[in-house]
DNA sequence: ACCCAGGGTCATA
DNA sequence: TATGACCATGGG
């Protein structure tokens, strides 16, 4: 059991609810590494609450987070949702809406997708959702659970009807699947030649409950 | 030099 | 609906 294996993750590090959003942004498509650095520097420039970003002067925020690649798109995106955020009374008054209601809000900004969405759904306003990346998909179709193609929706239906709604449950599953990943394949975690996605066969004895 | 990373949008068929 | 181009930095 991976849980067994690696423990509690305690995985998205974040100090609020909005630095968490935040990451998930600058992480799309991205090393973690440079996201720190991203971040690093919107802290040591006094720039990391809502207001401050909705204000600030475009060009100056993408080149503070520079390092996160992507930066001027992003930029906006982190823009276009701190607005957002704080019209929708910050991370309290997001909490307070139905789960439904507040992923067809995400996904309606620019540049949030499914798995942004869900991302900040989970670890940042403790929403129960599963977060499908493409470490799950390879590693557990590959296993042969359901078929490689399903898109995204539909793969996070099959979690959602096969694990039990909770929300550490959800937090851990997704974490632990990444660092699983990572372990076993250091330099090219997804490397199409691995036919696993990256994991070796003989590591996958555990299954879902 | 090539491939990838804790994706998403847009144009095209 | 489903591919492909594009975004861009940093590390292996």
């Amino acid at each position: 059991m991976l849980l067994a294996a690696y423990g509690a993750q305690q995985w998205w590090p974040a100090d609020s609810p909005f630095e968490m959003m935040i990451g998930a942004i600058l992480t799309q498509n991205t090393s973690w590494k440079n996201v720190e650095q991203a971040i690093l520097n919107l802290k040591e420039k006094q720039m990391l609450d809502a207001t401050t970003i909705a204000n600030s002067n475009i060009e100056q925020l993408a080149e503070t987070i520079r390092p996160s690649g992507y930066y001027r798109q992003k930029a906006e995106r982190l823009q276009l949702f701190s607005r957002f955020y704080i019209q929708q009374g910050n991370s309290t008054g997001l909490k307070k809406q139905p789960c439904k209601a507040l992923r067809k809000l995400l996904l309606n900004l620019h540049g949030i997708g499914s798995e942004t969405a869900d991302s900040m759904l989970l670890y940042g306003l403790d929403k129960p959702m599963f977060v499908v990346d493409a470490y799950t998909k390879r590693i557990f179709s590959r296993i042969g659970l359901f078929d490689k193609a399903l898109n995204y929706d539909a793969v996070q239906h099959y979690f959602h009807q096969h694990l039990i709604n909770e929300l550490s449950l959800f937090q851990e599953f997704h974490a632990l699947i990444v660092e699983h990943a990572k372990r076993f394949c250091k330099t090219r975690p997804l490397c199409k030649g691995c036919p696993l996605g990256g994991v070796c066969l003989s590591h996958h004895q555990s299954r879902l409950d």
